[in-house]
DNA sequence: GTGAAAGCGCTAACAC
DNA sequence: GTGTTAGCGCTTTCAC
């Protein structure tokens, strides 16, 4: 263990109640004895017992923010913040978590949270400028903020927790080749909503020439992240493109590609690889509708996110990375 | 917060170490109290505080032993148990780590353990019957164990990390038929010499034919474990089948096995599958030797049977499964 | 057999 | 400005 509170202030020949007050950067202590105690903590590396700390604060409280926004990611999410909390409930650390329904309230939710006295907020932010505004305010508070799943303004964060798309696109493009055996042509199902599924599709369609170099790009569609509006254009690709053989879907939207699929009655012919492990997804591979999915894990996204927001809180640890990249996870019937 | 031990004293109308003294079974306390207190206890559902035992226990200590015998998988094992201590670090319990060389080692080592005063035991036992029978003997010690990587005897454990080698088995088997294209020939290398490899096995042998009919099994060779006779069974097995298209590694020597095909002069074109994720066999993976290999996800399996270790020794939670599987994740040079 | 008291390291309220 | 005091919940020692 290292030097306590008690041993510094008797090292100082003051109270510890002084020492305490330095430590917090509260008033009521001559300069001079601030200048000198400094300079011992300093010296001594003094680091607070957090056993201590947290066995005084359980009367007070502690809380943090966990900002989920409702889309098809947050249940996961979730459940990994939960899981973590699992370990940390000594500290007994009170979590609120937040559900906005979009950008703006998402936005006015973090908004809010500068004025409550939270010690830290995990946040899913959706691309936009009012959200990246609001966590520009968050930091200028100075409270901590760690973004995950997707990313936004890398000043106004501590740490970013998410897949690593360059990773994710070859992974795919790697997984068409050995579904085509080598040859074939396969459609592409995307999205410009998202910087993500951007690198992503990017990722494989400068990799698949290398990597298969006898599989086809026949064709891409922007679906926009619209269930209607995906199977419309999903059925469309499918009649124009009649000898393709497998879809690589970049994006959400994925139950409404799946029935395109069916209803043109190519259910299980046409080879279907996709992202994430949402329960709809899981249903479709195993059904066999889907042969692959790769999940970005998202619920050790969350576990991750929510561990480094309380190491900072209760460590005063900094994460080490300015990111962090989950694994990219190849899902079939048999190991899902 | 739970109720306290004081207002359980308050309750009860006596001091609090007078119902500490009946929460730890020690003597000194008149058996009428002791049953008025017990069922105060009981009625309140009355829980420790992990934080103030912890704070008191900063001077005396409170260690647990990790046992990992010099098998491949014990540095990824010791890392995943060193992650999780980091999280409980607060409640500075002391790890000690063995590394016996053999089953008789092991066994010792437990043995000795019995004696020293130890609260916790995480351990990847040998198959051996002088390991289990140690075992058995920390558990008459009420010493809680955590069996990690391989099991040895349900009764004398409180959990077992481990993979699932029915799921890992037939995830080798859609990845060989994937690879093969749906027909060919694959050649099995394999071991006798523990449970957990001949179950995986058995579990490819008998999905295969419902995932790929056509894919058929030419030949299985049983290494021993051996890296020379490894080397040896390999090339007598490639010269006897000279139409092989595929391999499957269910045990361990994989770099020996790969060397015999590289003498062949089949690097690359023999697909290779084999198991976990050592740095020996993340290189032959990125030099293409090995298509793929599924990994048990050794570190997570460290770090899960750590937290149910702490988990018990610092809240009496009792695991509620009594085994727990991780993940068989697929790595291709892509994702690995 | 029972209770009183001190102490783990830190925080907060209140005297001086 | 500075020090005193009490208290978070539990363990341990020692006196009665």
């Amino acid at each position: 263990m290292g030097i306590t509170l008690q041993q510094i202030a008797d090292l100082a020949g003051v109270h510890k109640s002084t020492v305490d007050k330095v430590i917090h950067n509260r008033p009521g202590v001559s300069d001079a004895k601030r200048q000198m105690i400094r300079k011992l903590l300093e010296e001594h590396g003094y680091e607070s017992n957090p056993l201590a700390k947290a066995l005084n604060y359980q009367k007070n409280k502690f809380t943090a923010a966990v900002v989920l926004p409702s889309v098809d990611a947050a249940p996961a999410l979730k459940v990994g913040t939960e899981l973590l909390q699992q370990d940390f409930r000594s500290f007994n650390i009170e979590v609120q978590y937040y559900e906005p329904g979009n950008a703006a309230e998402e936005a006015e939710c973090l908004r809010a949270l500068c004025g409550q006295n939270v010690a830290g907020v995990v946040v899913n932010p959706i691309e936009d400028h009012a959200v990246a505004d609001a966590l520009k305010k968050l930091s200028d508070a100075h409270i901590p903020v760690i973004t995950v799943n997707s990313d936004i303004d890398e000043s106004a964060r501590l740490c970013f927790v998410g897949q690593d798309m360059e990773q994710s696109g070859k992974t795919a493009a790697r997984l068409i080749g050995l579904l085509l055996d080598g040859h074939g042509e396969v459609g592409i199902i995307s999205s410009r909503a998202m910087h993500a599924v951007i690198q992503r599709r990017h990722a494989f369609e400068s990799y698949l020439p290398e990597c298969s170099p006898e599989v086809r790009i026949a064709e891409a569609v922007d679906i926009q992240e619209q269930p209607e509006y995906a199977y419309q254009q999903t059925a469309a690709l499918l009649e124009r493109n009649p000898s393709l053989h497998a879809l690589f879907i970049t994006c959400g939207c994925v139950p409404d590609v799946c029935r395109a699929v069916r209803d043109k009655g190519l259910a299980g012919k046409l080879k279907i690889i996709c992202y994430e492990r949402y329960p709809a997804i899981t249903e479709l591979v195993e059904s066999g509708e889907i042969s692959c999915t790769i999940s970005g894990e998202l619920e050790e996204q969350g576990r991750l996110a929510m561990r480094l927001l309380f190491e900072y809180m209760i460590y005063d640890h900094i994460p080490e990375q300015d990111q962090v990249y989950t694994k990219n996870e190849i899902l079939f019937r048999e190991n899902i």
